[in-house]
RNA sequence: GGGGAGAUACCAAAGCGGCUAUGGGCGGGACUGCAGAUCCCGUUUUACGGGGGUUCGAAUCCCUCUCUCCCCUCCA
């Protein structure tokens, strides 16, 4: 099967064939930066990443262009709150969310790929002129400048389509219709605009803004809206017409929209984007995150937490691993205990990784092994070309797991036949983010004191000051206790390597140790 | 009021006309001196929100009712 994906446009499932042929274009809208990124950001920007890795994979080179709003509402707000210049309020938090999203373990694009409001000025005032001039906004007395909807529209329905023909005029993404939205709820007050639906493209300033947030114009010094940067910024880098454009499900109204329209608006043609896709909500305790409810939940408390009960390695692992067990475009109900049990999903699938590595360096046998692996890797793609179905993906991948444990219980699973099957689950792992870090190697790393201290207690000779040099005396010792059933000083070598961080296990295969 | 998504076993979450999803939890078994890991079985003879219908056959299609969440204001 080939690959597919929903488009959020025409609500269906559709084939993915790229306009370029082996080159993507995707476009993400990134944060507004003000304050914490949290864990809603978290899984909108885990599943992109797991879609362009998906992308590259199947598709060829994917151009992932994502912006910082760094000129908005919330930070002039926030930075007057605060006594300090917007620019250095944004540029602030900047920084801390992407840190947070590295830590994540999520790719964030850089320099030209990630543009940014404050250093697009020029081009986004070129854009506004450029629609003004095809007569699809207004500028008013107080400085602003709107989009025309109602005039867009009608142009739009006249004679924008797309190849198949599908409508691309005002409300096509959402599916909903201005005229009867004006009527319902929004009752602007004091608004210069001609009609209710109509939208700032660039906002003329206040006597008492921040001088760093405002820019010369043709209508007098202001600041752009909140949609036209990601109009201006996506077809910068991508061009009049592109791929993929991603975000959160709340995006689709009104910024989407908006998107698309001034871009039709200024470039005359549709559609914007081949393909729109939208990531489901992550919801707290049946609700959506807010600070208001007390159920917000940064990313980098969430982080903190998860370190603090599975390791510092662990913690991004598993909060990816948890997104992704379900499909990006459902709601997640965030749960601790959810967190938990992927923690253990987790930890059984690296076991399977060591015993795979291990069993690699043995001598093998006559195994049909090959074709399972075969079949896993058939099943996995089929679960990706799917709308990038990360759920059944991983099921196909424990289904694997389960059936190399068994063989690997059997022994019948060994040399290169093993070695094949982990580089497989690896690479297939990776593209769901899994498996960043190597194997955990038997052997070369040092041994801690509280591991070389049970030498001279086991009195056991060593070969060397590594993990691999103590633990192989250690199990030595262990294996002639045991073939002289004593059973005291087997248990008592165990419960002492368990207490420097070291389990021993007797598997049917003979003995096996690994760091707890 | 308008637009959209959803309700699946103890929990999470796939499936979207016939074929054991999967993970976690709990219980049992195999292996073991014990432990752990692993595998097998059970929890699931109607798991599919309620009620109708279509069909040889429905969690899946149609009708209807109940409930939940999201968007329509800033939002990933």
């Amino acid at each position: 099967m080939a690959l597919h994906l929903y488009n959020v446009r025409t609500r269906r499932k559709e084939p993915f064939v790229p306009l370029r042929p082996g080159r993507v274009g995707l476009y993400v809208c990134g944060l507004t930066v003000y304050d914490d990124t949290h864990i809603g950001h978290a899984r909108t920007y885990t599943s992109f990443e797991v879609i362009r890795r998906w992308l590259e994979h199947r598709v060829g080179p994917v151009h992932h262009v994502q912006n910082v709003t760094d000129v908005d509402d919330k930070i002039l707000a926030r930075a007057k709150e605060k006594g300090v210049s917007p620019r250095a309020h944004a540029a602030e938090w900047d920084a801390r969310c992407r840190a947070e999203m590295e830590r994540l373990g999520i790719r964030v694009p850089v320099g030209a790929d990630n543009p940014h409001v404050t250093t697009s000025i020029p081009d986004i005032v070129r854009f506004v002129e450029g629609i003004v001039a095809n007569g699809f906004a207004y500028a008013t007395a107080a400085g602003n400048v709107y989009f025309d909807v109602p005039a867009y529209d009608a142009h739009a329905a006249a004679h924008l389509k797309d190849a198949n023909g599908h409508p691309c005029g005002y409300g096509s993404l959402s599916n909903r219709d201005y005229k009867q939205m004006a009527a319902g709820t929004r009752k602007e007050v004091e608004s210069d605009k001609r009609h209710p639906a109509d939208f700032a493209l660039w906002k003329g300033a206040d006597a008492d803004d921040h001088a760093d947030a405002n820019w010369t114009s043709p209508w007098g010094r202001g600041r752009p809206g909140w949609h036209i940067e990601c109009s201006l910024m996506a077809t910068r880098a991508l061009g009049d017409t592109f791929d993929l454009h991603g975000g959160g499900q709340d995006l689709i109204f009104p910024h989407h929209e908006n998107e698309i329209a001034q871009s039709q608006a200024k470039t005359g043609k549709a559609p914007f984007v081949q393909t729109w896709l939208h990531t489901g909500f992550l919801n707290v305790e049946g609700e959506k995150m807010s600070k208001s409810l007390g159920n917000f939940i940064t990313l980098r408390a969430c982080l903190d937490d998860l370190e603090k009960a599975h390791g510092i390695g662990r913690a991004a692992d598993v909060l990816r691993f948890y997104f992704l067990q379900t499909h990006y475009r459902s709601k997640i109900d965030f749960s601790r205990k959810g967190l938990d049990e992927a923690a253990v999903a987790l930890k059984r699938l690296d076991e399977t990784r060591a015993r795979l590595h291990e069993a690699a360096a043995k001598p093998s046998h006559a195994s049909t092994f090959v074709s399972a692996t075969a079949e896993f890797v058939e099943r996995f793609e089929s679960a990706l070309d799917d709308d990038v179905h990360t759920p059944q993906a991983i099921a196909a991948l424990f289904d694997f797991q389960r059936s190399l444990n068994g063989a690997l219980d059997s022994g019948s699973l060994a040399g290169p036949d093993a070695a094949h099957a982990l580089d497989t689950i690896e690479r297939c792992g990776r593209v769901l983010t899994l498996f960043q870090r190597p194997v955990p190697q038997h052997g070369s790393a040092a041994a801690p004191p509280a591991l070389l201290a049970l030498a001279p207690q086991f009195a056991v000779s060593t070969s060397g000051t590594s993990e691999s040099a103590l633990m192989d005396a250690l199990l030595a010792a262990r294996l002639a206790a045991r073939a002289a059933k004593d059973w005291k000083r087997s248990d008592a070598i165990r419960d002492a390597a368990k207490s420097a961080g070291y389990l021993i296990e007797d598997a049917p295969t003979g003995q096996r140790w690994r760091k707890a």
